[in-house]
DNA sequence: AACAACCTCAACCGCATCAGA
DNA sequence: GTCTGATGCGGTTGAGGTTGT
């Protein structure tokens, strides 16, 4: 345990004296030149050929969040929002996996949406429904909902399937949905198949 | 205008897992 | 089979911007 914990530290700027906190635009340059010629794979040797003093990890973050190409910027549109609602509950707090099924959408994006916007939405809901007051609640309601649906702890990563006590093929069914929406699940099916 | 509360976003941290030596 | 460095992921934090009072 001391190994993984030390080896865990080892890996950050702090510990080593490089550069930390916002990325400067010349330093964008350098990481997406080094990624167009070496590909976004291997940042270790990315940081280094960069010339850049940051560490393997803040490359890679910064490339997948920010400077990767197709990545969509703000306003989560409606449809997007219901999707998200739809594959947390069938997939928990797995962001990875969640953004994979939404295109141009970082997993660090869907979780800094779902952490304030949805968490306090499905708050909201309960509230109402309960009638009782936040305080009362204890602010617990959104652990409560992710973890009914994720085996284990929010934070275990166990490769096991998550218990889904919802048939999937009701789950994704959009027949009611819309027109537009319909579309939309359409092509998004389309292109994440693809 | 000043302040506080709210909101968004980027980045860091710690851990698990993978892959190569 | 073991060790070690690299990578990927989810949780968390904090700075900065916006909105409301």
């Amino acid at each position: 345990m001391a190994d993984t914990l030390l080896k865990g530290k080892q890996q950050w700027p702090a510990k080593k004296g490089l550069n930390r906190g916002a990325w400067t635009a010349e330093e964008d340059r350098r990481l997406a030149e080094a990624v167009r010629i070496y590909g976004p794979k291997h940042w270790t040797s990315i940081a280094a050929k960069a010339g850049l003093n940051r560490c393997a990890k803040s490359c890679r973050l910064r490339w997948m969040n920010y400077l990767r190409p197709n990545i969509k910027r703000g306003n989560i549109s409606d449809q997007e929002e219901d999707l998200i609602i739809r594959l947390h509950k069938l997939l928990g707090n797995r962001w990875s996996l969640i953004a994979a099924r939404l295109p141009g959408r970082t997993d660090n994006e869907i979780k800094n949406y779902w952490n304030y916007h949805l968490s306090k939405k499905k708050l909201d809901q309960r509230v109402l429904v309960a009638g009782i007051s936040t305080k009362e609640m204890g602010c617990k309601s959104d652990e409560q909902t992710a973890e009914e649906n994720v085996p284990g702890t929010g934070s275990s990563r166990s490769e096991e399937e998550p218990e889904t006590r919802l048939d999937v093929d009701d789950f994704f069914d959009f027949s009611n949905e819309n027109p537009s929406t319909q579309e939309w699940v359409a092509k998004f099916l389309e292109f994440s198949d693809s």
